[in-house]
RNA sequence: GUGAGCGUAGCUCAGCUGGCUAGAGCGCCAGAUUGUGGCUCUGGAGGUCAUGGGUUCGAGCCCCAUCGUUCACCCCA
């Protein structure tokens, strides 16, 4: 017997209609905004993840998915969704389109971590990416965007956390100051801190570690090194979520773990999450598009874990549906399959949906089957009534049943399930 | 990669200090009703006790390893 492979699952169809109603608010909510989806490849060429997210980063350093195919080029199970989509963006010239491109996603990615609550190997995000604008308008915008689709949800109690962690010209600045700070007091701190000090500064910010926060306490925030045009691109920003009616919290401390973020950083925070408590992330990317070997081209985006959202919504509420739920059953007597399977035909036609039991077996098989799929009503195919031209329409609800005309079981139908449906 | 808990029927679980052919509830199939579901009753199918090794007269139970799973760390979605 096999099972699926570690930490991915099967959604099975009574959870996938959950999904198709997620994702059918995501695109809605996209097509609304102006985005278009775009769907790249499941895997990429290794080196572009090196690039496009970073070396020093724990998703290529220890996460990645990497196989060598048979022609010896190094492969990588996409681990995020940004980079494929640059690349897209500078493969088909999308910068040659009026400006700035909007662009969605939905779909897997891949990590190769140990499984916990909220984290699979594979797992699902939705993202939006912006390229061609610098505007704080567009960093609001995919902001608000991922925050109307938590409210379509039904999904509250979400925490917008903001901060700027610069641009090449000021980061470096702030950098050294961090390295200044923490240097003296290095010693106290945890192996990991002391491993970033020289690599990656910025991460001692945002280490969990008891010891290290009470340590850095008092680290100078970016703030008072923010380059003029970053410190007002990050003014602006807060003016425009305040004005959007958006609460969100200063975190001076969020810094996230790849390497492409310029400025605007932010992080869709939820308690009911326990220790994975990040719902999304995003922020924006101005260099991305030129580490990838392009034109500079200023860049804002989000993804966010549906896996995880889904576990929310579970807690809190109930999540949608799609709306798949049978409408007739029809059942046949032994010797009329035929005719049944060509009144399912006809019903379905008419945009019903339908089932139909295969037969093979008593009636009452059949019966107690129609009543466990869900379904209000169920036509019967007897002999007796077949030869009258009539088919017996019974209400699986309340239990009644009475005969109808064979020509008219398919408007009746239609009229008590209401609607649209017989209009096809 | 590190640490801890847990693996008995399709599901939820019981199984004493190691001792007969390993149990329950729910679910599934069939019958009671030769043409009518839900309720009830009766019967049936379904288990390499995660896998491999060890200790023992004897292992579902004890020991070791492996795999899986859950939670946490790291980090993120």
């Amino acid at each position: 017997m096999f099972s699926s492979p570690r930490g991915t699952a099967d959604i099975l169809p009574e959870e996938a209609r959950e999904w198709q109603w997620m994702e059918g608010i995501a695109r809605d909510l996209c097509a609304r905004y102006g985005y278009g989806e775009i769907r790249t490849p499941l895997f990429e060429h290794t080196e572009l993840f090196h690039r496009g997210v970073g070396n020093a980063t724990d998703i290529v350093e220890k996460e990645m998915y990497t196989f060598v195919d048979r022609s010896g080029r190094s492969l990588t199970l996409r681990p995020e969704g940004t980079a494929p989509v640059g690349r897209a963006y500078l493969e088909h010239h999308l910068n040659a389109l009026a400006q700035p491109v909007k662009l969605y996603y939905v779909g897997s990615m891949f990590r190769y971590e140990r499984p916990q609550a909220g984290r699979m190997r594979e797992f699902h995000q939705f993202g939006v990416e912006v390229f061609g604008s610098a505007s704080p308008l567009a960093d609001v915008e995919v902001i608000t965007l991922a925050h109307s689709f938590y409210e379509a949800l039904g999904s509250r109690d979400t925490l917008i956390a903001l901060n700027s962690i610069g641009c090449p010209q000021c980061r470096p600045r702030y950098l050294e100051a961090l390295q200044e700070y923490y240097r003296p007091k290095i010693g106290g701190f945890c192996a990991n801190c002391q491993r970033r000090l020289e690599r990656n500064p910025l991460r001692l910010l945002d280490c969990k570690e008891e010891q290290c926060r009470r340590l850095s306490q008092d680290v100078p925030p970016i703030y008072d090194y923010l380059c003029s045009g970053c410190r007002a691109h990050f003014q602006q920003v807060q003016e425009l979520l305040a004005a959007s009616g958006l609460a969100f919290q200063l975190q001076p401390r969020l810094v996230r773990g790849l390497d492409y973020y310029t400025r605007t950083v932010f992080e869709f925070i939820h308690s009911a999450l326990g220790a994975q408590d990040a719902l999304g992330g995003g922020g924006r990317y101005d260099g991305l598009i030129e580490d990838l070997g392009g034109p500079p081209v200023p860049g804002v985006g989000f993804a966010m874990g549906l896996d995880r959202l889904l576990v929310v919504l579970r807690q809190s509420g109930r999540p949608g549906k799609a709306e798949t739920d049978p409408q007739v059953c029809v059942l046949a007597f032994s010797g009329l399959e035929k005719e049944g399977f060509l009144l399912a035909r006809q019903l379905r036609a008419a945009g019903l949906r339908v089932l139909q039991d295969f037969g093979e077996r008593g009636l009452k098989a059949q019966m107690k089957w129609a009543g466990r799929t869900g379904a209000p009503w169920a036509v019967l195919l007897g002999p007796d009534e077949w030869q009258q031209q009539k088919v017996i329409l019974r209400d699986l609800t309340a239990g009644g049943q009475e005969e109808v005309a064979r020509e008219q079981i398919v408007p009746e139908l239609c009229r008590r399930l209401g609607s649209a449906a017989g209009e096809r």
